[in-house]
DNA sequence: AAGACGAAAGTGGTTGA
DNA sequence: TCAACAACTTTCGTCTT
């Protein structure tokens, strides 16, 4: 299981963490500039859920440390409508020392409240319809906070450049999210999104390639490495299969075998292959059902691997 | 009996004229 | 816009373990 995926919903459960699963190090830091919870040792990043900073910060000996001391709240998120930053004026009709306002100012701060309101109702509006879509879409393809991060980001940089009118916005979300983890390199498929999400593979692929014509973004084929260690997961496999499987792979591509190939069949087959060398096999039909393709194409992609690299 | 195999026909997406 | 095309899917009968 991802160590994302254990740690994210539930940020109570890093106070306990002592040592770091991959290395067995202990030395565990929180870099706080960036929210993140790292193993010293290794680099592993434990958790990208944010790590709330809990260092003094009362302590100013000259002017310059004054004006460092920077910890004002939350940190900024582009998953948070105004990123954290509320800029609304309150409802209450008071000054700062609790006096009610006079009439005259009161009525003042109604009209200011009401066209901020309005200027930003629109843009608030698709936001939180969108964000909301995001979390849900983003927690159930099980797809880390980084990512989560950067698809908002991407997202509002569409909102911006209109690119949203007209469109539906969950197809927008969809298309985001599946931009980043492909670039983050934790790629979901198409076909897992659309699951996961009310819209079909073609209206989500629509939005896709909207995106990436509009704001210039060009990604390189999915790599079929990338999608081994979660099948193999899946599949219940050892790190040494995995391994194994992303070697099989390069050897493939190197002949190249892999153009044009669904990764998701490639890193079946080469894992199909790996499982069996190292005695852990399991059945065609369990790893095509897990890699959401059919027994022939997986049998097709073996047949051709083991052909061409005499396994 | 379960799993693997492969033929044949059909589907959906890409490409290039 | 359309046809050609490769990859992929579905279905099903047969073979192997």
């Amino acid at each position: 299981m991802n160590i994302n995926e254990i740690y994210l919903d539930q940020p109570e459960g890093l106070s306990t963490i002592q040592t770091c699963p991959e290395c067995s190090g202990s030395h565990i830091i929180s870099d706080y500039a960036c929210g993140t919870l790292v193993c010293a040792t290794c680099g592993l990043v434990i958790s990208d859920n944010y790590v709330l900073d809990d260092q003094p910060e009362w302590r100013a000996f000259s002017k310059e440390e004054r004006n460092k001391k920077s910890r004002i709240g939350d940190p900024l998120s582009p998953l948070k409508i105004d990123y954290g930053l509320g800029t609304t004026i309150d409802k209450r009709n008071q000054d700062g020392y609790g006096n009610l306002l006079s009439p005259r100012r009161a009525h003042r701060i109604n009209r200011l409240r009401w066209l901020h309101d309005r200027n930003h109702r629109s843009v608030t509006r698709n936001l939180s319809k969108a964000l909301a879509e995001l979390k849900r879409l983003a927690s159930q393809l099980g797809l880390p906070m980084s990512v989560r991060s950067e698809a908002a980001i991407i997202y509002r940089k569409a909102l911006r450049k209109r690119l949203i009118r007209g469109r539906s916005i969950d197809g927008m979300v969809a298309a985001s999210l599946y931009l980043v983890s492909r670039s983050h390199g934790l790629p979901r498929t198409l076909r897992e999104i659309a699951a996961a999400s009310r819209l079909d593979k073609k209206e989500i692929a629509r939005c896709y390639r909207v995106i990436c014509n509009e704001l210039n973004l060009k990604l390189p084929p999915t790599d079929a490495t990338s999608m081994v260690p979660r099948l193999a997961n899946d599949l219940g496999l050892s790190t040494a299969v995995q391994r194994r499987a992303i070697q099989i792979l390069k050897d493939a591509e190197r002949l190249k075998l892999c153009i044009g190939k669904n990764p998701m069949s490639l890193a079946a087959a080469t894992l199909y292959i790996a499982a069996i060398e190292f005695g852990e096999r399991r059945t065609q039909q369990e790893v095509a059902e897990t890699a959401q393709t059919t027994e022939v194409t997986l049998r097709n992609r073996y047949k051709e691997i083991k052909r061409e690299l005499n396994l």
